[in-house]
DNA sequence: GCATCTTTTTACGTATGCATTATTAAATGC
DNA sequence: GCATTTAATAATGCATACGTAAAAAGATGC
C-alpha cells in the first residue's frame, strides 16, 4: 500500500467533475439541452452517476434537471452575472478584513504577494491569460486567509461564472492597471491589520472589476454566457 | 382538469423534504448516522431517492455521505454558527441596501411592517416563538426586497440553520425588546431611501443577534445543535 | 390540405440486482 | 488469553430493468 494511495474517485464523482468542466469550457452550451443517456454514453457509464452529478449540479445553480427534455445548462446573464458579483463583493469584503484581523505573518501572506508579483509581471508582459490566472489565486487565497469555510465554498461556486464570463470577455478589455494597484492596496491593508481599510479598497476594487464585466457584456451585446 | 393542477412532486422531492424536515426537526440527531437502506424503509421508498435527496442535502452541507457508514447529521458547532451568523450579516444587509435603493411603496414594504406589529404584540404578549416567527418573516422579507436570487437562496439554506439553533435557545433568553426598535429602524431607513443607513442599522443589529446566540451556546454549554 | 384522434416511441423516475470492498466475526497460532 | 489471519457479513456504487407519461409520428375524418 503506498503511502499517499488516493482512494479512486468514484464514477459518479468523475462524472460530476466532467459535467462541471464540459460546462465552464463551453463544451456544453449555456441553454442547450443534453439527455441523460447522451451524457451517460458519452462519458462511458451508465445514467446513474450522470443523475447523481447532474443532481449535485442541479443545486448548485449550474443546471437544471427537465424530465424529458435532458438537462439544461443554465445561461448566466448580465443581471446574473450583477448578482453574482455583488455577492462575491460582500463575501471578499469580510474575507479580507476578517484577513486583516488577524495579524497575519509574513509568511502566511507570501502567496498573496506571489500574486501580485505575477499579476504585475503578466501586465508588463502583456499577458492577459496569465494576469486573469494570478488575479483568481489572489482572490481565492483571499478568502481562504478570511478563515469562514462557508464563504470559501460560496466563493468557489461562484467564482467559477465569473471565470467563465471572463474567458469570454478578457480580450475586450485593457490592461489591468488599476487593478493591481488595489491588489497591492488590499494587502498592504491585510498586512498592517486595517480591517476597516481593507474592506473598503477590496470593495471598491470589486465594485469596479463587476462594473467593467457589465459593460463590457452590454458592448458587445452578450445577453448570456 | 383543475386550473391551478399541481403536478405531484417525485419521490425524491418528497425525500428531500421528509430528510430535510426530520433533520431541522431534530428526528435526525447532529452527528448521528443512518444508512440508506433504513432511510429508504423509513419513507416507504428505495433506496434511490433517498440517495438522491441525501446527495442534495450534501451539497448544502447538512450532511455527509459516507461509505459504509451511511449519512452522517453534520452537527453545527458554535464555530460554525458564528460563520452563518457572519455570512448572513453581510448579505442580509446587502439586501436592505438594495431594498432602500429601490425607493419602494409603502404597499410593497407591507409585509414588513406586518411583521414588525406581529413582533412587537408578541413582546407585549411574552410570545416567544411567536416573536420567533415574525422575526424570520421579517427577515425573509427584507431579503427578498434585496431583489438578488442568490442571496435569497444561499440565506433561505443557512437560515435554517439559525432556526434549528434558536429551537434550542429560545427560551434561555430575555425578550426581544432591542432587536424590535431595529427591525423599526431598518424599516424605516429602507422607506426613506437611506440606504447607507439601513445597511448600517441592520450590520449592528445581527451582529448583536450573533452575539447573543454565541453567548446563549456557550453558557449553556452547547457544543453542537 | 388541415385538424383531430390514435399509435408508437422515447426518456424519465424508480426499483432491483450484483460485484466490490469495508467491517465484523470467527478461527487459528502461540 | 491475546494477537493475527481468514472467512462472513453487510452496505455501497453502479448497472440494468421496467412502468409511466410525455412527445412525436402516423392515421383518420372532413
Amino acid at each position: 500500500m503506498t503511502p499517499l494511495s488516493e482512494k479512486p474517485p468514484s464514477n459518479s464523482q468523475r462524472a460530476y467533475q466532467a459535467l462541471r468542466d464540459m460546462i465552464f469550457s463551453g463544451e456544453l452550451a449555456p441553454g442547450s439541452d443534453h439527455l441523460e443517456s447522451e451524457m451517460a454514453t458519452r462519458l462511458g457509464v451508465s445514467r446513474t452517476p450522470v443523475r447523481e452529478a447532474a443532481l449535485m449540479l442541479e443545486s448548485q445553480g449550474l443546471l437544471e434537471l427537465r424530465p424529458r427534455k435532458g438537462v439544461r445548462i443554465l445561461p448566466v446573464s448580465p443581471d446574473d452575472m450583477a448578482e453574482i458579483y455583488d455577492v462575491l463583493t460582500e463575501l471578499e469584503c469580510l474575507a479580507a478584513r476578517n484577513a486583516a484581523e488577524k495579524r497575519l505573518t509574513d509568511k502566511s501572506l507570501q502567496p498573496l504577494t506571489n500574486a501580485i508579483e505575477s499579476m504585475e509581471l503578466a501586465v508588463s508582459a502583456g499577458d492577459l491569460e496569465q494576469w486573469a490566472q494570478s488575479d483568481d489565486a489572489f482572490h481565492r487565497e483571499l478568502v481562504r486567509l478570511g478563515g469562514n469555510s462557508r464563504v470559501t465554498a460560496i466563493f468557489e461556486m461562484m467564482n467559477d461564472q465569473v471565470r467563465r464570463a471572463r474567458a469570454v470577455t478578457l480580450f475586450m478589455r485593457d490592461m489591468p492597471v488599476q487593478s493591481n494597484e488595489d491588489h497591492r492596496q488590499v494587502y498592504e491593508a491585510i498586512k498592517a491589520g486595517d480591517a476597516k481599510r481593507a474592506g473598503e479598497v477590496h470593495r471598491s476594487h470589486r465594485q469596479n472589476a463587476k462594473q467593467m464585466m457589465l459593460d463590457l457584456l452590454h458592448k458587445h451585446r452578450l445577453l448570456s454566457v
